[in-house]
This record gives structure tokens, C-alpha cells and sequence, in this order.
RNA sequence: GGCGCGGUACCCAAGUGGUAAGGGAGAGGUCUGCAAAACCUUUAUACGUCGGUUCGAUUCCGACCCGCGCCUCCA
């Protein structure tokens, strides 16, 4: 079997073949940075992380680009009110979602920053000019004519046919020809960043960077365009008119949406008090990783209902899976194999494979591995795993975590650099006891536990069970866990 | 109004034209000095409501109710 997708244009799941060869070329939108990126942002960017690692892992070379969106109306307007250049501000929001990516392993593709590009973005709005599908407005905009291109809704399924060239829709969009027509190219007003060019003083429009910055990199046409489903229309369809009356060639082969997620049952929204950054759930203690798989729990086209019940229980999904690979890593095992292990393995890791393949059922795949460690668990309970049969099971649980990269122990150190960042940043007040206890348990080296360990062993062979006790105690307070096994102790950080 | 998605157990959530994955939580149990982990049993005669098609529907069709999204640079 192969990959198979939901295509947006299509409106259909169809398989995945790239145009050449075996590389697959890949544009995801990217972040506008002018704020911390929020829970909201980042079910797109881990549902497009899953796509890739599984592009990756079925083999394929990847040409994966994403655009840094560094200049809009937003970021104009607040660096001018703080005082900053536009550089200086968007430096300051795009450092914070590499971080905040890079905290949830979401690996990082090629970036692409608009204003990089800007001299590129002009001559392309020019040369669209030149073929009339662009015009200019009398203050020095460009806009893009909809009425030239047919195939304008093929995307978001609009019908714009009923709109002629010229119909003045709204008397208050006086400087377009019609109401639909998109910008281009922007004027400054007076007091505005702007850029000098050939077209004359201004900054991009917010569709002409994707255009422009995907076909540089990935060519005219290329394999997969991904972003939120909030991107269908207008920028989606705009960049496909854009791009297609450049080249007239199809832009791209297949869209890939991800659904939006709903914050305890609603919309996320300041005013509701549902909206949160990836920071602020790391201020009350939430893991990334359990953040992570939580995201990754419902298959990206369906939505997710984000809640902290859910929070909870993706930790301790976690957990589970965790505890699972410490107890195939640390205990010991007879020698020799199992045929129905080895099987449970390999049948595990075919219906991750056939799920993902599935459009990404990582629902499914959750399912799977779930099962098979609840199946194997079952086995070490009664010494039926040997020790040829260890590896088979790691593999498996390994193959998982290349797609769901949720199972290294790495939260740490990352949830340490947010409650740094929260004390630099004047934010103690949100920093919660839960982030400070989980902080705390990274305190205490392996050594200085192993120790204390060791002092706890030797009292409980000398049956003083006070001692042992208190030692025990001593360790939970500090987040550590120390479990008695038949094979011998062994400790985790909670 | 136009286009689209969804309503599955206490909670989250897959899925199939032939009788409901997985996880969490609860209860009981096994193991255990304590603790933890793990396992076992248990919790949907039923998949929003009402019709229709069918030998048979949760799965297909229709209507209705409810929730949600896009249609205004919000992922």
C-alpha cells in the first residue's frame, strides 16, 4: 500500500505519488511571527512534522520549505508602537517558535523569511502586471485581477462566476477595479515601514511571499502544500491564482489542511480565556511531550477538542509507553525467543505503517502500539519474553517514535528554559508549583539517586523499613520514582 | 444565506453493510514489607432523533435536532 491523503482541491483522499522520482517536495505555511506561538498554531505545525517524518520514514527524499512571514500589517504596527525596527521585533517572536517548535520535536525544514525576498516579490507582482493580471491602484498598490483567472474558488469551491471585471462591489474598495481583487503589493501609509522597489515604495501582500518563496525553492509545480484550514481561503486560493497566472503551469499537486482545535469545547479566544501558548501550559507544568501526543492523538482532520482532562491523560498515555521501553531496557531476560512476540512486533509495526498510510490515522497508530505493549507486558509478566525477542519489541516501539517523537525523556531541560525565560521576562507570577516540582526532580543528579538508592536497598535487606521509608519519601518529594522489581530496583523522574 | 465537518460508553477517541479499536477514569482482583509498575475482570443489546433502502445499518440515502469551521490577513 502507499500514502494516501485528502486532498483539499480534490476534496478527495487520493494516493500520494511525488511528481519526480523519489523526492518529495513540500511547502508548509509557516508562523507570522509577531506573538508566541499558541496550542492553536501548533497542532498545524506537529500535524505537518507527522507528515514528514512519515515521508521520511517510507523513504523518501524530502525538500521540505517553510516561510518565516516577517512583515505584515501586524507586525508593522506593533514594532512601531514598541518603538523597535521591524527586524528587531520579528528577530525577538521568531527565536521564540524555534524554541517553542524545537521544544514540541517538531523538526525544522528549510526556512524561508519574506524579507529575504522582497526585490523577488516585486518583479513577480511586475511581471504579472505585464500580463495584466495585476494593476496598480493610485496610491501605488497592486492588486491582483480575479476576474482574468478562471479557475479563481477551485480550491475553497466558491463561485466567483457571477463577478465581472469592473463591478464595484463595495464603494468603499474604490481603488479596485472589483471588491475581490487581493493586494499584491502594498503603499505605505505615511509614518509606515516600507521597502524600496521596483515597483515602487511599499511591502508585500501577505500571499505573494508563499508564491514567490515555494517556486524558488520547490519549482512551478510542486508535490504538497500544507497550513491550518483557515488558509483555504484567501490565502491558499491567492496564492494559486497568483502563481498559476505566473507560470500557467498547476502550482501545486496536493493540499494538506489541518483542522482547527476547539479549548475545552470552544474556539480559542483571549476573550474567552481559552487561548493559550505553547508557554503558558509549560507555565502550569504540562509536559511537551505530553503536549505533543496529545496533539497527535486525533488525526489531523478531525477536530481536536484540547482540554487539560485530555492533557492529563495524554501524560499518562506517556507514561505508559515510557515505563514499557525502561522495563525492555532494564530488566533481564532468558535467552532465546518467542515466535509470538517476534510476531506481535512485526504486526504492530505493519499496522502503524497501514494506519499512518491511512491519511494519517495516528489515532490508529496510537491504537496499535498500545495494544502491543499491553500484550507484551502481559508476556513479561508470566517470563515469556526472551531476550532475542527485546530488541523486536524495541524496534517496534522505536519506529513509533520516529513519527511521534514523544517518548525521549528530554522535557526537562526544555521546561527549565521556559521558567528561565518567565523569570527574565517578568512572568514569576505565572510560574506554577507544578512547573517548579517537575523542574526540581531534574535537581538531584543520577548519581546523587543512585546513592541514595543504594542506602535505601541496604536497609531494606537489613529490614529496617523506617529508614527505607523515609529515604523512599525523601526521593518522591524530589520527583523521583524508585520501583521494587523482581529483577532489582529502578528509578524514573516523574 | 453559500460551502464543509462532526454528534460512538463516565471522559478522550478509532472504525466497519453483518453485529462496537485503543487510552484515561472508576470498581474488584493478582503481585507486593511499603510504594510503584504491570496484568486480569468489569463499565455501549448499542453508535444524536425519526424515517427509508437492505436478508441485515452505527456504517448507505432523506429529513430533523445539536455542536463546529470557512465565507473579513485567526493555524
Amino acid at each position: 500500500m502507499a500514502l494516501r491523503l485528502y486532498n483539499t482541491l480534490s476534496a478527495r483522499v487520493e494516493e500520494f505519488q511525488p511528481l519526480e522520482n523519489n523526492e518529495v517536495r513540500m511547502y508548509a505555511c509557516g508562523p507570522t511571527v509577531y506573538d508566541y506561538g499558541h496550542i492553536g498554531n501548533f497542532r498545524t505545525f506537529v500535524a505537518v512534522d507527522i507528515l514528514r517524518r512519515f515521508l521520511l520514514q517510507s523513504g523518501y527524499k524530502l525538500r521540505h520549505v517553510m516561510n518565516i512571514t516577517d512583515v505584515d500589517d501586524k507586525i508593522i504596527r506593533n514594532s512601531a508602537r514598541e518603538g523597535l525596527s521591524v527586524k528587531e521585533y520579528t528577530a525577538k517572536y521568531e527565536k521564540a517558535f524555534l524554541e517553542d517548535a524545537a521544544a514540541l520535536n517538531i523538526e525544522t525544514p528549510l526556512l524561508a523569511r519574506a524579507t529575504d525576498h522582497i526585490d523577488e516579490m516585486a518583479r513577480f507582482v511586475h511581471e504579472l502586471e505585464k500580463k495584466d493580471f495585476a494593476y496598480r491602484a493610485e496610491d501605488g498598490s497592486y492588486y491582483f485581477r480575479i476576474a482574468k483567472f478562471p479557475g479563481y474558488g477551485k480550491l475553497s469551491k466558491k463561485d466567483f462566476s457571477g463577478m465581472e471585471d469592473g463591478a464595484r462591489v463595495d464603494v468603499d474598495e474604490y481603488e479596485k477595479d472589483n471588491a475581490r481583487d487581493f493586494a499584491l503589493w502594498k503603499a505605505p501609509k505615511p509614518g509606515e515601514a516600507f521597502w524600496e522597489t521596483s515597483i515602487g515604495r511599499g511591502r508585500p501582500g501577505w500571499h505573494i511571499e508563499c508564491s514567490v518563496m515555494s517556486m524558488r525553492e520547490l519549482g512551478e509545480t510542486f508535490d504538497l502544500h500544507a497550513g491550518g484550514e483557515d488558509l483555504i481561503f484567501p490565502h491558499h486560493e491567492n496564492e494559486i491564482a497568483q502563481s498559476e497566472a505566473q507560470t500557467g503551469k498547476p502550482f501545486v499537486r496536493f493540499w494538506f489542511h489541518a483542522r482547527f482545535l476547539l479549548v475545552e469545547g470552544q474556539k480559542m479566544s483571549k476573550s474567552l480565556g481559552n487561548f493559550f501558548t505553547l508557554r503558558d501550559l509549560v507555565l502550569k507544568g504540562h509536559r511537551p511531550s505530553a503536549i505533543r501526543f496529545l496533539l497527535t492523538s486525533v488525526p489531523y482532520r478531525n477536530q481536536l477538542n484540547f482540554t487539560f482532562d485530555g492533557l492529563h491523560q495524554a501524560a499518562s498515555n506517556l507514561e505508559k509507553l515510557r515505563n514499557f521501553r525502561l522495563r525492555l531496557t532494564s530488566e533481564k531476560f532468558s535467552s532465546g525467543s518467542n515466535d509470538a512476540i517476534a510476531q506481535l512486533a512485526r504486526e504492530t509495526g505493519e499496522r502503524i505503517k497501514s494506519a499512518l498510510e491511512d491519511d494519517l490515522n495516528t489515532a490508529q497508530a496510537h491504537a496499535a502500539i498500545f495494544e502491543m505493549v499491553r500484550k507484551a507486558n502481559a508476556a513479561f509478566d508470566v517470563a515469556q519474553i526472551r531476550q532475542e525477542d527485546v530488541p523486536l519489541l524495541l524496534a517496534a516501539v522505536d519506529k513509533f517514535d520516529e513519527i511521534f517523537a514523544v517518548m525521549k525523556e528530554d522535557d526537562l531541560p526544555k521546561m527549565q528554559a521556559v521558567l528561565e525565560w518567565a523569570k527574565a521576562t517578568g512572568r514569576e507570577k505565572d510560574i506554577s508549583p507544578a512547573l517548579l516540582e517537575a523542574v526540581n526532580s531534574g535537581r538531584l543528579s543520577d548519581s546523587a539517586i543512585e546513592a541514595k538508592i543504594a542506602a535505601m536497598e541496604a536497609a531494606r535487606k537489613a529490614r529496617k523499613f523506617d529508614v527505607s521509608d523515609r529515604i523512599r519519601a525523601e526521593l518522591t518529594a524530589a520527583g523521583i520514582i524508585v520501583e521494587n522489581t523482581k529483577e532489582g530496583v529502578r528509578w524514573r523522574r516523574k
